[in-house]
Order: structure tokens, then C-alpha cells, then sequence
RNA sequence: CGCGGGGUAGAGCAGAUGGUAGCUCGUCAGGCUCAUAACCUGGAGGCCGCAGGUUCAAAUCCUGCCCCCGCAA
């Protein structure tokens, strides 16, 4: 039985959780502070503390990672340590406790995308290719010897949701075989090989469009940051100007056509959407969510009056 | 007690000075036949979030509650 420190915050590091919690290992976790209170009155824990609570598996919320949380992670005996999504910089005299170290699963084909949007990131810059990869941490960021790398293709209509989708079964796998090689072999980890990239965070303006770029890279945008912020904009004119909206879903039209006014709505395709001329290319735009409401598809937003042929966005 | 928007037909929205519930789309039946968000005629489809209250009369006014969402963190 390897006893196990786990490292994580969101609702994806739960996933592995829960699979190291169905395997029966001995786990305590070292989860984020518990944010502000949201909305309304509810408060606002992270997806494994949650979970932590439910299946009463111990765990700490450190601030800081101070010498009384050194020692009880020390109490504990970990025998190896893992880290998917944690949110913080781990510091190396906690990562170095377990006699097998700390490793953590990354969503990109180190040394490519470090940081801490590589999902993200690997979409905007319209990747056909991103992976998982196992490594070990060390004091810099992402840069530790690899001891497991899975790749997998991005599909044209990848967008962050499916891809997290598609990345996280196969990050269960690498994390489990990772466990194994470790706990049973003498394992010589690789160098990572190649020029890094980076993937720093995202910050909520990133996702303003400006629709005087190619329409390929709008959708792109469009794709990598559909969870969050999401690729926005402001109606410029009608009755909704100077309302913001999200632009959940596009399609390509006419990819190689310049265009002398961009941002314009020049034509509706009927229970699809509306098409928005880029300054290369129009986008054919399938999904949005305006402000105050929920996600609707275009051809609903458009039933509601609020834009038309003609209009434009900021 | 962070700020704010909202729950009305399958979808998106009007209606808020109380007086038999409306628009667009979709859907169904029929017509037209090439209009490009096609058009014309007709039909089906609603406990107006829930519970009380005021009133001859409440989607609309009052009170309490539930749910959804945006911003901000």
C-alpha cells in the first residue's frame, strides 16, 4: 500500500481523486484556502474538499505552507506525493518529503506549455496535437524530468471543454502507470527535451475579441477559452448596444476573404446563427451567451429581437 | 449580509397606470413555387416559478419562499 499525499483544487483534480480514493489508497489532501463568499450566501469550497468531506478523507487547506503543516505532512508518512491542478507553487521541502518524491500530471507534451493554462493555450494557438504528461517537480515551474508522456489529437471542434474531456481519462491513466513504475521499479526519469513554451494564466480581457483579426484565430480563441473567460464581445448598435456577449460557438465561412468592415452582422443562416464578418474570413456564430442570461443557441438569441442584419460589434 | 438581471407556449422575448394572455421562431395542416431569416391561410400548444394577502377582478399591487444567470472575488 502506497500512502499517498494528494496535491489538488478543482473539479478536475476531483476526478483523480476519486480515482486514487476507488483504488483504495491511503490519501491525504492538500487542498486551496476556500474562496470568498460567492454569490448570494453560499460559500464556495473547492471541488476536493468537498469530496474530501464526503468520503472523510483528511485534508489541509494551508495559507502558507508553514512548519506545522511540514510536520503533519510528515506524520503522515506519504510515500509519494501528487499534484494535478493544485493552484499554488508547492514549495521543495514539502514536495521532497515522500520517499518517492511528488509528481505531477500536466495537460500538455512538456516542455511545451508550461503553466497554468496549457489546455487553454494549446486551442488558442490551434494545436492539432497536446497530451499528459507525468513528471517530477522541482523548485522551477513545470521543467522536472518526465517520467511518463501521452499524446493525443485535437479535433477541429475541440473546444476546452471536450479537450479537458479528452485529456483527463487519459490523465487518469498516466497518473496510475505513473504510480506503478514508481512503487515497483527502479525508474530513470527523462530530461525534458526540446524548447519550453509558456502558458501563463489567463486573465478575464484575454477573451476580447477583435474581430479585425482572422476568423481563424477568433475561433480558435473562441475554443480555448470556452470555460473561462470565454471569447466576448459589446453589440455596438440596435437595442442591446453596449451589452456584452460571449461567443460560445463559430464556424469558419469564406476563411480567405478579406473584409473592409469587420465586426458587421451581414447575413442570418436560418436556425443556425449569424454570420459576422473578421477582417480574413467570416465567422458563422452557432452559440452565445449574453449577458444576465443563460447559454442559448444564436438562432434563439435572434428570436428574441435583440440584434439583426446590419448591426456590428464593438 | 458584495453589486445586479431574470423566471409568461417547445425556444427567445413583450405585456407592470389591475379588466377573458401577446409577438417572432419552431411545430402541425393546406396553398404558392425559387422567394433566400421565402411567402400566404389556418390550427395545436399556457395553472404567467411557488404560497399566502388586498380586490368585484391580479401575470400586473403587498408579503414570504424556491430556482436560474451576469458581474465581482
Amino acid at each position: 500500500m502506497v500512502k499517498i499525499i494528494f496535491f489538488g483544487t478543482s473539479n478536475i483534480s476531483k476526478i483523480f481523486l476519486e480515482n486514487l480514493y476507488q483504488n483504495e489508497r491511503e490519501i491525504l489532501c492538500i487542498t486551496m484556502p476556500d474562496k470568498a463568499a460567492l454569490r448570494g450566501q453560499k460559500l464556495n469550497y473547492p471541488a476536493v474538499k468537498s469530496f474530501a468531506i464526503e468520503n472523510q478523507i483528511p485534508y489541509m487547506q494551508p495559507q502558507k505552507f508553514e512548519d506545522d503543516i511540514k510536520s503533519q505532512i510528515e506524520n503522515f508518512k506519504p510515500a509519494l506525493g501528487i499534484a494535478v491542478a493544485y493552484g499554488k507553487i508547492i514549495p521543495d521541502f514539502i514536495f521532497n518529503i515522500p520517499k518517492l518524491k511528488t509528481f505531477n500530471i500536466h495537460f500538455s507534451l512538456l516542455p511545451k506549455y508550461r503553466g497554468a493554462a496549457p489546455v487553454q493555450y494549446a486551442l488558442c494557438n490551434g494545436e492539432t496535437e497536446t497530451g499528459v504528461t507525468s513528471f517530477f517537480l522541482e523548485k522551477s515551474l513545470d521543467s522536472g524530468d518526465i517520467i511518463i508522456q501521452k499524446k493525443i489529437l485535437i479535433a477541429v471542434k475541440d473546444n476546452a471543454e471536450t479537450l479537458f474531456e479528452k485529456l483527463t481519462p487519459l490523465g487518469i491513466d498516466t497518473m496510475n502507470e505513473s504510480i506503478e513504475i514508481l512503487a515497483n521499479t527502479k525508474y530513470i526519469p527523462k530530461k525534458q527535451i526540446g524548447i519550453p513554451s509558456f502558458a501563463p494564466i489567463i486573465k478575464k480581457e484575454d477573451g476580447l475579441i477583435d474581430w479585425s483579426k482572422n476568423a481563424v484565430e477568433i475561433n480558435n480563441k473562441i475554443k480555448g477559452l470556452y470555460l473561462w473567460p470565454s471569447a466576448f464581445s459589446y453589440i455596438a448598435s440596435g437595442k442591446s448596444a453596449g451589452k456584452r456577449i460571449k461567443i460560445m460557438e463559430a464556424d469558419i465561412i469564406e476563411a480567405d476573404i478579406k473584409n473592409k468592415s469587420p465586426a458587421y452582422i451581414t447575413d442570418i443562416e436560418k436556425t443556425e446563427g449569424f454570420i459576422v464578418s473578421c477582417g480574413i474570413g467570416k465567422l458563422l456564430i452557432k452559440a452565445v451567451h449574453p449577458e444576465n442570461k443563460s447559454k442559448m443557441s444564436a438562432w434563439d438569441f435572434l428570436q428574441g429581437r435583440q440584434i439583426g442584419i446590419g448591426d456590428y460589434f464593438k
